[in-house]
DNA sequence: AAGTGGTCTAGACCACTAT
DNA sequence: TAGTGGTCTAGACCACTTC
């Protein structure tokens, strides 16, 4: 344990989730703090930041005075709402082989509410990118992007099909930072069930997103639709803030 | 600085956020963890902390090499899913003042699906509590939880109107430690609209979750129906784990 | 080059749980 | 009472941004 980059912490984290996963610790405890960073050859601070996100994410907890443990429930979600960054990881991870199509490119001026989360005139032109991911033929997400065209670098078509946030830093120079969302209940519309692949008027989730770089500001505003027979989002909820 | 309990970590993490929403900072420029440090006479590792619970909530953000700035946007954020645990709490952080009316309390067998997630027999009874919360006349979260008769030390009534972890930690003898949640779109059936005062069929979010004590022991099943017009969820998604 | 946040260490003491 | 996680310190060095 020396090498950095990933961090030492990192490092320590994915030893023990892997540790964890293969059922190196059949009887659900895991070692204490003191005896790993021993092991490891590393301070506790480290392993005990290792294990405050694994705790975080679900996958152990700890009890002060008795020790840290396996969290079988939270080994159980695939897809944390607050770790989704790719859908086509998500899909992955529900052990669907994705595939992605690129249902249309256009540029128009920006409506009034997305040119305002986007901090830009309401004249401004606009890129407007739909995407549909796909596990086999079965439609699972639809998503519309919206990014002003007055960041992006490249014109942007239909063969664009990498992950928004990977155009983003391609195509716009930015380093993309995080999304603040909405979660929306909507009844599917004719022509979004239609996409779907489902019957008009079937309950979805939707997600309405501004995402900001790195200097806080906005580059895309982002709706998205899911079906909720194939893709179900899950959350821990925690009492306190760690 | 030297009482404990609220920790330092906590008694720092508040003042730079009380600083915050007064408007302390008015160049959105917070200062450098050395200088609070050395102000408020902690060791940096503390105010680091603090900082990143901060960024964590979307209060701040931080640069390498640059410093830590006001978060504008996340300021904005009322109710942060992972964050939620008393729905009364929700409302008032919406400028609501709340009510609670506890609509019924009845004693049954459990169903299947609920006796497997509370990890008991399907023969066992199970205590269901349906509560409403309102704001004014207003009502605006519909909750149904079901606890095993077992878990209970007194019989439950209509009077018991506090947060639900506050009677599992007074009737239960169990410290409350998260919920698993799933998020599922839904139609509101005629029932649940009449209930919360919307027409039948609107779209609405429903939480379907398990509440596990600090043994990891499964207490409660809960289920929950939101007025999207009067309550939405927001969250950040961030890149990374912390 | 100076200043910022990012990582890591070694060690101290406290609060709690188990036995 | 021994062992565990929880909190905190003081200091080192690195990576990055800004000027």
């Amino acid at each position: 344990m020396i090498a950095r980059n990933p961090s030492l912490t990192d490092q320590v984290k994915a030893y023990l989730k892997e540790t964890i996963i293969r059922g190196g610790y059949d009887d659900g405890r895991i070692p204490s703090e003191i005896e790993l960073a021993a092991k490891l050859g590393v301070s506790r601070t480290t392993v005990r930041e290792a294990l405050s996100r694994l705790e975080h994410e679900g996958t152990v907890y700890r009890k002060q005075g008795a020790g840290t443990f396996v969290n079988e429930p939270g080994l159980q979600i695939k897809s944390r709402l607050e770790e989704i960054w790719s859908y086509e990881a998500v899909l992955r991870d529900h052990g669907y082989t994705p595939s992605v199509q690129v249902l249309s490119v256009t540029t128009e001026t920006a409506e009034q509410s997305v040119a305002d989360d986007l901090a830009i005139d309401s004249d401004d032109a606009i890129v407007t990118i739909t995407k549909l991911f796909l596990e086999d033929d079965k439609p699972v997400v639809l998503t519309i992007n919206r990014i002003p065209t007055q960041y992006v670098h490249r014109e942007a078509t239909t063969e664009d099909d990498e992950p928004l946030y990977e155009f983003i830093e391609t195509h716009c120079d930015r380093r993309f930072a995080y999304f603040l969302s909405e979660i929306v209940p909507v009844a599917l519309t004719e022509h979004q069930a239609d996409q779907l692949g489902v019957a008009q008027g079937t309950p979805a989730i939707c997600f309405e997103e501004t995402g900001f770089d790195q200097d806080n500001v906005p580059v895309v505003r982002a709706t998205s639709y899911f079906r909720d027979d194939l893709l179900r989002f899950r959350l821990i909820r925690r009492r306190s803030g760690v």
